[in-house]
DNA sequence: AATGAATGAGTATTCATTCAT
DNA sequence: GATGAATGAATACTCATTCAT
């Protein structure tokens, strides 16, 4: 019976995470609009599976959420460990992020989906997370002076949601264009560049407000 | 009779204006799915009045799409003629837009609206005008040193369309965390910066082909 | 001022016999269903005018009725007049009327039109008189023993009337295919025809009922 | 899994048949254009079942019309198989039509219906496999000289398509007009018929123009 | 549990009719 | 009077969600 069990949840977790890589894929196509239908289709399922994991579409949209986020935070934490300056770090991570942008995606570009988050405590943690491990990039690297120290987290965060959020596909040639276009930024990140910025520092913190 | 048609039609112009205001306005807020009685109601008339100036509404996502580029370009020509560097002409049209940026949100934004101007020729003949103005502008910079020499008028046009995306209103908080990168992002844009960038130039023309 | 009345108020019939005569048209075109604003286009006015004339859709469509019998029974008695025997009245009648099928034919197909007619005394008088008329000639047909004598009015306006409905316009290479069907029904017709009918001659009076 | 899919096959076969026999019937009432919901209504289901199975309007005339034709075609068959004579079998065809009048009405009135079915490859089969059938019994009415031998199977088809357009129901007392009008009709495809038609005999062919 | 059929509410669009010009 | 713009009710069609199999 508990191999039963174990065996039936097995197949049900493969079930679930074909179904949330189907609409994570399907939502940076389409939108968070999609039919629920067509998301079913491509994870090759009936809509009543869909149903039977994800009670509602928001449901779906929050794990879709969930494991994005967790994905970036893996990401920045191996960045922050692997890598031999915070700048590199940072380097990275907006280049590797560059292939979970349709998953970060979601909850950037949609306002649907952002109200739809907003009230979902795990991707709040997620987040919280994920700003720390930047909030701790981010400071290393004006530690070691590699980028200039009137910046805070949220500005940063802010630079790289504006990268992630468009969404070339790996083989576009496309791609190119926004990979420069990062590293215009990231060199407008660095100490040696001249003009003040208007305001102060926007942390990470400041960002929890929208 | 001439007087009776014109003043007729100045009836219907103000309607149709309104119309294509109340549009830019409320696509901006709810995306370009929104319920077309929405944007009759927030015009302040009748869905039948809507439908009579815009047969669908990929007809009524054009006019606004139009409009936008239309203004933007005005701005971008007005800011070239009147700032006295180019560099302060650029920095004018990324300020200035972002009191535009619903209206070129639109285009920039929602894979449907894209597919649906990519058939538009006014569309495209007002994309044009703007690129090339942004092209004059560009190269002035670079020819007056203000900014670097490895960009082409597609990177930089790359670089405002992310900033644009954003929509923080006005009277928004967030509005100034956007100025700030903003502000990042043309210190990137500098001459007096330092890594080399991936790849070639990105031109105006490169950016037809997406 | 009666000078002026007068010539208004030829004017005013110029407008509403085009009006009539492009919805007999359009009716016979497109159905009884068609959009208002075709019929006044076709008659070359605006709505608005259309519905000074006419109050509602109903009320139009009687109008072409009433004219359309008034047609059919001005040829019918015309026929009666000038040709030499009933039988070639009747052959007439079917001929010409071919010419009328769309005025007629609104009141044949359209269950709706059948239900508006239905109650307008006009039409009704019009209908009496043009089967009274029939009536005459038919008889006088029996008479001189053309046709034979187990039909009665009623019959042989059923059987006209389905000839009639077709509409095949008077180019249509298809109006050979319905002349020779009219005249396979005279042929029906004539006397000379062997098979007993089933039940009883059916009169004019028998199809007011329906 | 077979019997369930079957099982479940059966079901929805069901409903799908309730809703063109509704559709038929509904149609032969109020035309083409009665509101879907109207025919929903009378199958007993929900809008959105009838959409499952027609994706639009025009697939459900479609489908009627296929049903519809081969229900005549069937009969023809049927009656050219066990009368004992041409003449009997077309007698049979026209009287037994009678019922099913209102299916083959909907792809003879309304202009619109035939534009829709005009472009279905498997209506015009059904129509062909018709024709044919047709043809063979009117050729063999003639060689046995029970019709006149100046009609083609055109002429016919013309015919007994003017009795069959008329939609009185079986309980409708009109019945009796239109059985006595189809058989002054057949007495005029009797061979004895005097007067010569005009042109020359319409075949099955010539009518695919149309 | 999985499937996909059924339901009906939601939205786009059309068109009869009214009314300001 | 004539015009055509405005209105909103009617209807087609879609899709989230539920439920029988």
């Amino acid at each position: 019976m508990t191999a039963s069990e174990t065996r039936l949840r097995a197949d049900a977790q493969r079930n679930r995470d074909q179904i949330v890589a189907a609409a994570r894929q399907v939502f940076a196509e389409a939108g968070p609009d999609v039919p629920m239908e067509e998301i079913a289709r491509a994870a090759g399922v009936g809509v009543g599976t869909l149903y039977r994991r994800f009670p509602d579409r928001e449901a779906l949209i929050r794990a879709v959420a969930r494991e994005s986020f967790a994905q970036v935070l893996a990401d920045a934490r191996e960045a922050a460990a692997e890598e031999p300056t915070a700048f590199d770090a940072l380097v990275r991570v907006v280049g590797r992020s560059h292939q979970l942008q349709a998953s970060v995606q979601l909850a950037l570009v949609s306002e649907r989906a952002k109200e739809i988050l907003k009230g979902d405590p795990e991707t709040a943690a997620s987040r919280d997370a994920l700003m720390a491990e930047l909030d701790a990039i981010v400071k290393a690297a004006q530690a070691e002076g590699s980028i200039r120290a009137d910046v805070g987290t949220g500005d940063v965060a802010i630079l790289f949601s504006l990268v992630l959020r468009q969404p070339p596909a790996v083989d576009d040639p496309a791609l190119l264009a926004f990979e420069r276009a990062a590293a215009v930024m990231l060199d407008g990140l660095r100490s040696s560049s001249g003009s003040p910025l208007p305001g102060r520092p926007i942390t990470g913190e400041d960002l929890r407000i929208s």
